[in-house]
DNA sequence: TGTACATCAGTGAACGCGCGTTCACTGATGTAC
DNA sequence: TGTACATCAGTGAACGCGCGTTCACTGATGTAC
């Protein structure tokens, strides 16, 4: 309400965003099963049980950062996007953003994208933030669409009827104009995208495209080109 | 050497197998970082240190079960490509049995496609049995191309320098025969698979096409178009 | 403005747990003569 | 075939470690009158 209230409240958001950065530290250097509200707090100089004032258990923690991790790559994605030029100009730099975000911090990458943590559930507050990567993706889709920048005609085989009904349900929520095909698409190209991401970070590459820099600059040029999205040239 | 020989040894080959399955059981149930040498110990009724008989450290225990698991992985799909067929039902088949079988061993599948295990390096043992999946699907493009069943012409943007060179070095190695291009596709093919998998199955398809058993292999036939193989139709 | 009270941050000890690995040991199984 | 010895499997105790979480506590910071 007044000055000395206000105190203390930062002091308070001061003191969350340290923990959430030592814990992206320890993160980033042991990987999140390894991650431990013990050595966090002695990171920061801090008795462990401190930190139960500000994250009433582990899990909590791994949430904030989990959240963080995807708003981070979200940043990213949108910043990228926003520089302006065509929605497949948008598309691309998105895609570029996204793994140079990922190969600068490949264990908050792990954290979202790689398997499951054992005993963790992640609670619905994180879809907002996990759905902003491929919300901007389809974005470049409805604006090319809207531009005529978009070919038409998506060849291909016949949707099957469940299929049919989960993008119909799918893009009520997000592209209610995109083709269904199209929309199909999008995700087709959505999980390229991420598998292409963890092989290169998890090291299955190793021995064939790694370093994989051209080889996903092509491939993003490629997965744009089975999108329909055409060329500014 | 002579019978009595071949009795203890044949009891160290059935307790190598009884620990490796207690193991995988571990971590069906808790995931690879919870898997411990003493749960496995407890699980065969023994104590913790009579395992070091037969695994020097947990990290050797690890490493055999990833191996086994790209073998199992790789003996579904080779099983179910060798059911004949043309090179792309072979090569269908195939993605089919992959998945089918990472859905029945999601953590297995986790410990050799998640993320990697802090502290713990693969030792290049694994290579042989990691690159049974990727060398089956090849061998159907290379199939495809023999029997003509292959359509001649990849359009598309042209292939960067650095990756062509990548390209050569492993078609040296794996497809002597194919064309550059469709090498190329094929890995993005390769990635854009399991990226489709790792999505199933550890829950970023949530609220889109999960179930995705039609998004699958709608996918898998698409991908086998855009690879060139064509329909037996 | 000054004082009495409430709120909050951080401490330090403790609970109860599980872990990987080593080591000296006891029996049983195998080998050589 | 029988005996002396070597090899191996499994035991049980121990080392040293780290973990998440609770709880009664001390001071400091804020609030109400």
């Amino acid at each position: 309400m007044n000055a000395s209230r206000t105190a203390r409240d930062h002091a308070r958001v001061e003191m969350i965003r340290s923990i959430k950065e030592a814990a992206r530290q320890q993160l980033a250097e042991k990987g999140a099963a390894d991650l431990s509200v013990r050595s966090v707090a002695r990171e920061l100089g801090l008795v462990s049980s401190a930190l139960y004032r500000y994250f009433p258990s582990r899990d909590d923690l791994l949430t904030a950062l989990i959240i963080d991790a995807y708003d981070a790559m979200g940043d990213a994605a949108e910043e990228a996007a926003a520089t302006g030029g065509t929605p497949r100009m948008k598309w691309s730099a998105a895609c570029h953003a996204v793994r140079r975000w990922a190969k600068a911090n490949p264990n908050e990458y792990a954290l979202i994208y790689g398997s499951p943590i054992p005993g963790y559930v992640a609670p619905p507050d994180t879809v907002a933030a996990a759905i902003r990567v491929p919300l901007l993706l389809i974005a470049q889709l409805n604006a090319a669409f809207d531009a005529g920048t978009l070919k038409p005609d998506i060849q291909g085989p016949l949707l099957p009827p469940g299929l049919l009904e989960q993008l119909t349900a799918a893009a009520l929520q997000v592209a209610p104009d995109l083709s269904l095909p199209l929309l199909n698409r999008g995700l087709v190209v959505w999980t390229q995208l991420f598998g292409m991401l963890s092989f290169e970070l998890f090291g299955q590459l190793v021995g064939s495209v790694d370093p994989a820099d051209e080889f996903f600059a092509h491939t993003i040029g490629q997965m744009a080109d089975f999108l329909g999205l055409v060329d500014p040239s």
